[in-house]
DNA sequence: TCTTGATAGTCAAGACCGATTACTAACCGA
DNA sequence: TCGGTTAGTAATCGGTCTTGACTATCAAGA
């Protein structure tokens, strides 16, 4: 430890925040049961909903691309996660359906996040916390959509 | 755009934000003349100094293995970023020094970064936007520490 | 001076991950 | 029924991190 940058930049800060936020998630699944999920999953595991969700979907919410959705659809199919349905309203469509482990996988996902946050409330003050937590939301929202209403004129 | 999630967890969250700034920068990059580095790279500029920087240094600051670090630096020296000095202190080591190609190219990837806090700042609220900016670097400090400051019981 | 343990950097193999292109089957409106 | 669009799959490629081992050097002490 030399001497560290007095203002790391927005980039490097997310970078540092995801890569620790990662590492205690899928550490403390491992030691929940769940060795075998990794951060890659997680574009499925956590926009799933009990009743199941189209491939499609998935792919809009996570941002990935649908090849890359099915790839690890695959992946959740063999470990026992999740499994295909027919989706009754378009034959062409299929339900990714959790299962039970799938469900157990999920929630306890959640609640690894939610003891983070709630360390995180604890240190920085209920008020502080509240209020970064509201802004990252807006921030990424903004930044999501910086092709719009960014510096594009010519 | 089926139904957005009410409150996205911070891991996802993250991701997205990432990902978002991450294609503004190097978008902005490549129209800027540097249509060649790529976001690994940042482990290596965003922390280099015009005096040079060890790799060990450069590994602690960025979080990635000094391996990685290596890869890194060689393509930089292959594009013209950066070139490896013997370090006088050490006859081990070597330092990173960035060329004047490689200064141009951390400093407008600076600017771009400040480009984009500066709008986000004016859509936030200046108050707002400096309490954000210093909780995320409070809340990524906590999370990076976490292995002492979480829940180790055992 | 000689030893010993730690540190700087590199090499090499393997696992992991996302992007791209192309294709089939099914939908839907004219 | 025709034609454009959408859901999903297949196959491949390039890029990226992880792990373990190895050499050269340093630094501290017997």
């Amino acid at each position: 430890m030399t001497a560290t940058a007095p203002k790391p930049d927005l980039g490097a800060l997310t970078g540092q925040l995801m890569r620790a936020l990662q590492e205690e998630l899928f550490e403390t699944l491992g030691e929940q049961g769940h060795p075998d999920v990794r951060p890659r999953h997680g574009s499925v595991l956590a926009f799933l909903e009990p009743e199941g969700v189209r491939s499609t979907d998935l792919s809009a919410r996570s941002g990935q691309h649908k090849q890359v959705i099915g790839t690890i659809v695959d992946e959740l199919v063999s470990l026992g996660y999740v499994r295909r349905e027919p989706d009754p309203a378009d034959r062409r469509a299929k339900l990714i359906v959790p299962t039970e482990h799938g469900l157990d996988e999920i929630a306890k996902a959640r609640a690894i996040l939610a003891t983070i946050e709630q360390r995180l409330e604890h240190t920085l003050g209920e008020q502080r916390f509240a209020t970064f937590r509201e802004a990252f939301q807006e921030v990424t929202h903004l930044q999501r959509g910086w092709r719009q209403t960014g510096n594009r004129p010519a």
